[in-house]
RNA sequence: GCGCUCAUAGCUCAGUGGUAGAGCGUUUGCAUGACACGCAAAAGGUCCGAGGUUCGAUCCCUCGUGGGCGCACCA
């Protein structure tokens, strides 16, 4: 044995055994008999890292925490599980992904696609995930890998779709238009937690309003403002009534302004008179919703101006800005600037812009609607009563039926939900769950995740000459040119993830061949009707569009207008019919239906219910470009029975709120939910508190009348060794696989327990793993002594009372250990057995042992290599949790059973 | 503005209603058959300031000073 210890060659060797033992899964544990099998359960999820990169410091003391309990309750006999996963992480990783891509090739989400843009983000997302579960192994992490989930894997999915269906029938989920934190850099709403603001400093404008004089930072956003709205206590303007009219010049001419009186109105700030814009402004839109006042949008998705704002209609609200502070001076509106200002912008934090407030139609979780919890397990709620969400949070932590530690945090709880508004949960990015829910295409009628039957694709053929001719092709046949073929072919990739069934096709060429490259591609069979064919432009046919239109007039007429044509209400009749009578006799089968410009505007005018003004200003879609419907029961308003579904996907948190049971088999009633559910403890950092503990206690009360866990145990946050937070922009991240790699795991370990605090933030320096790096060398030249001095005689020991007060000493180590663990004192436990272990066992006791092993006393002899071996074996135990790989490398070389020492009773 | 939190040795941090603790660093010895990533010693603190409760306060209370954080407002 060497005299120092190499973790690097250790750690791996050793992390293998543990998982081919498979002691991690409690299962084994109990089938191996390490566990009895009516055994209490302990159970932790794992909180699951974002797919967004790899793990940093904070993750590190994470897991080392929950290792240590994991570790701790399994050598105590429970059936511990420790159930690993990964978050999807919607917004982060879409953003980070676009970011990458954008940098590399300069394209955008748009220019790729969904399908093609999904893809990336799927291989960017396995790619964090081995890197993370690598890392996730390279600390010593005990957790089960056989359960490992992912929260937008196949299992999850389903939990979310129950979960979303079943608080949409309790009349929690609803859709709404309401105003939301829209990022129009992202081009999606972002929920209020997400939502940082930043300190930015800008002019404040002081403007003429008529009589008044009100204040602004932002001039763009008052080209609609019609109401003028002071305190109502407000003396100095006790002459105008609430709701009187004035007349005034504003800044695009003259307006009609009337005076409101609310509460609202801070009358210290500026001069107490304020102009409200309630479409781009929370405290506006409420106000204007307790008065009924008009809205009206004034700055489009993509941060424009629209056309309310005259000749700065289309310019983006950053140029315009100055443009307009010019004109309010030129008219002489512009009472003065005041460059001194300071306010906070709003910007999303998940690597978004500047959050613009609009008003949306958006998926919501209503937090103050009653509904009715069937079988409660909350304390102090009966099964069948009513409660909101809001209540039923509050209520398991103040009844201690969940514990926070430290407690402090519980007001920071309860705050949180007492200003806590409904929960906006839709997104626009792609990159996370559908929302489960279909529009009928005839009428709008929602519905939640209905049973599709088929799905059916109206797809126009490729590109021909005369397409890009512009010409009026209708009966006259033309083959697909080079890039229609191209066109074709990218249809047909992407069809084929669809399993098509069944290509019903206009029997035209241009039809043809796109329907034969689809056939191709998908396998799947192809039916030709005539019916499906382009309209018949008569005499017109093979002319040019503006020859024919100066000939004929409206060439895109409903009736017709050419001789010998087809309008295209004859094209609708026929087409129609046709339609009809293919998805009667194949609802049950996936079908492409292959057809022309013409028939299918005429199609989508039946299907969608337009009426003729609607398609014809509608144009018509482009080659090869598809609409996917989805075929399914008869909508209840309109017998309709083809179906869109939403495009929005579902904010993050909304899945992993369901991570305690998702994990673990729910919707199925499986085994593992009745065992490990509520789980033991959840151990986070406290700067989630909001997005995910708040939200699983919400989503659990819910769905399972229960909670998520009963323990809370809190974290702070990892520094540098200046106490500055870690970041690239500092550039002062350390990686734990560099600690790991100079140190070793123990060594990372112990130097994110020791010294820091439930809640507080820690700072970490190089230093101080090296001092943990120290220790593990101790340990193991200890171990080492211990071990080849330790010669088994027949010889019978005679312990000295020194010696039954050091044993009697190392069992009040042992209940004092005991005793700060399960108060996760994490810091005292392993300060302790630090302390103990260098000071007392190694300086001391085996110091002072040493002229008694190589005495001629036999039975002393024996005595001392005893106490040695006792100390030292039941040392290794217990600081077996805390430094995992040291400690095992250790037990592996002491005599007796080879047992593996993480299954050994602590 | 509301709330939380921290202030103890040079540094990083524990801690307790009764004479003040650790690690690192510093100083001084030691190549002592486990270990120099070590051993043995040592120096070093008005426990932020003021007041209060108490027989007694670093600890509990009030106020203040100075850091950190969260939330709200910001027309």
């Amino acid at each position: 044995m060497d005299t120092r210890y190499d973790p690097k060659e250790t750690e791996d060797r050793i992390y293998k055994r543990w998982e081919e033992s498979g002691f991690f899964n409690p299962d084994v544990c109990v089938k191996r008999g390490v566990t009895k099998k009516n055994a209490k359960h302990f159970s932790i999820v794992l909180p699951p890292p974002n797919v967004t990169g790899t793990l940093h410091m904070g993750h590190a003391a994470m897991l080392a925490i929950e290792d240590i309990m994991v570790r701790y309750e399994r050598m105590k006999g429970k059936k511990t599980l420790w159930l690993p996963g990964t978050d999807h992480a919607a917004i982060a990783t879409q953003s980070k992904v676009e970011g990458i891509i954008y940098k590399k090739e300069g394209k955008t989400r748009y220019d790729l696609g969904r399908e093609e843009f999904l893809r990336r983000v799927e291989e960017f997302a396995k790619e964090s995930h081995d890197a993370i579960t690598n890392q996730v192994r390279k600390m010593g992490s005990s957790v089960d890998w056989s359960r490992e989930a992912y929260t937008l894997d196949a299992k999850r999915s389903r939990a979310v779709v129950t979960a979303f269906q079943k608080m949409y029938d309790d009349g929690l989920i609803y859709r709404g238009a309401r105003i939301v934190n829209w990022d129009p850099k992202m081009q999606t709403t972002v929920s209020d937690d997400e939502v940082e603001r930043v300190e930015e400093k800008a002019p404040f404008y002081y403007l003429k309003y008529g009589p008044f004089t009100i204040g602004t930072a932002r001039p763009e956003t008052k080209f609609g403002d019609k109401y003028v709205v002071v305190h109502p206590a407000d003396k100095r303007y006790k002459k105008y009534k609430h709701a009187e009219k004035l007349n005034l010049e504003w800044i695009n001419g003259p307006i009609t302004a009337t005076v409101i009186k609310d509460k609202a109105v801070d009358m210290g700030f500026g001069t107490g008179v304020m102009t409200i814009t309630p479409w781009h402004d929370t405290v506006d839109f409420e106000i204007a919703e307790r008065h009924k006042l008009d809205r009206e949008q004034i700055i489009d998705n993509n941060g424009k101006l629209l056309s309310i704002a005259g000749e700065f209609a289309g310019m983006h609200i950053k140029k315009a800005r100055p443009l307009i502070v010019q004109r309010l001076q030129e008219k002489g509106l512009l009472a003065k600037t005041d460059d001194s200002y300071v306010h906070n912008i709003a910007t999303n934090s998940r690597g978004g812009g500047i959050i613009e407030p609009q008003i949306k139609e958006q998926w919501f979780v209503d937090v103050n609607k009653k509904f009715v919890i069937k079988k409660s397990k909350i304390k102090g709620v009966k099964s069948g009563s009513k409660i909101t969400l809001k209540e039923m949070m509050k209520k398991v932590v103040a009844s201690k039926q969940i514990e926070i530690i430290p407690r402090r945090f519980e007001k920071t709880y309860f705050r949180w939900i007492n200003n806590l508004r409904d929960w906006c949960i839709s997104r626009q990015i792609w990159y996370g769950h559908r929302i489960p829910v279909w529009y009928c295409v005839a009428c709008g009628t929602p519905i939640v995740n209905p049973v599709i039957k088929s799905k059916w694709f109206l797809i126009r053929h490729g590109e021909t000459d005369h397409n890009k001719g512009e010409r009026m092709a209708g009966r006259l046949e033309a083959s697909l040119n080079e890039s229609g073929i191209s066109q074709a072919r990218k249809a047909a990739d992407e069809l084929k993830n669809h399993n098509i069934d069944l290509i019903i096709s206009s029997d035209m060429m241009r039809c043809r061949q796109t329907a034969e490259i689809i056939a191709k591609a998908t396998g799947a069979e192809i039916v030709y009707e005539k019916q499906l064919r382009e309209q018949n432009h008569g005499e017109a046919e093979g002319m040019l569009r503006t020859e024919a239109f100066e000939k004929y007039g409206d060439t895109y007429s409903y009736e017709a207008t050419i001789p010998g044509s087809e309008g295209y209400k004859d094209v609708e009749e026929r087409a129609w019919k046709a339609f009809s009578h293919h998805k009667k006799s194949h609802h049950h089968r996936n079908v492409v239906i292959v057809t022309h410009g013409g028939v299918i505007r005429t199609l989508v005018k039946r299907i969608r219910n337009w009426d003729v003004e609607q398609m014809l200003s509608t144009p018509s879609i482009k080659n090869a470009a598809a609409i996917e419907l989805d075929l399914a029961s008869q909508c209840v308003k309109c017998k309709g029975d083809l179906y869109e579904q939403d495009t929005d996907t579902l904010d993050t948190w909304f899945s992993s709120g369901l991570w305690t049971f998702s994990t673990l088999g729910w919707p199925e009633n499986t085994d593992d939910l009745k065992t490990f559910h509520p789980t033991s403890v959840i151990e986070t950092g406290y700067d989630i508190i909001f997005f995910w503990v708040a939200r699983m206690i919400l989503m659990t009360g819910n769905l399972l009348g229960d909670v998520p866990f009963r323990k809370v145990y809190m974290h702070g946050l990892v520094r540098d060794a200046s106490g500055r937070k870690m970041s690239k922009s500092l550039g002062n991240i350390i990686d734990p696989l560099d600690l790991i790699e100079k140190y070793g795991a123990d060594a990372t370990r112990l130097s994110l327990i020791i010294g820091s605090a439930a809640g507080n933030d820690m700072k970490l320096s190089e230093d101080k793993v090296r001092g943990y790096r120290n220790f593990s060398t101790k340990i193991w030249n200890a171990s080492r002594f211990v071990l080849m001095n330790y010669k088994p005689s027949k010889v019978k020991p005679k312990f000295t009372a020194k010696d039954k007060k050091n044993i009697e000493e190392l069992g009040k180590i042992k209940k004092r250990v005991a005793k700060y663990l399960e108060a996760f004192d994490f810091n005292h436990a392993a300060e302790v057995l630090y302390h103990y272990f260098w000071h007392t066992f190694a300086d001391k006791i085996i110091e002072s042992a040493k002229p008694r092993l190589n005495s001629e006393n036999l039975s002393d002899k024996a005595a001392a290599q005893v106490v040695l071996m006792t100390i030292l074996k039941e040392s290794v135990k217990m600081l077996h949790p805390f430094i995992p790989f040291v400690t095992e490398e250790v037990w592996s070389r002491l005599p007796g059973d080879k047992k593996i020492l993480m299954a050994e009773k602590w």
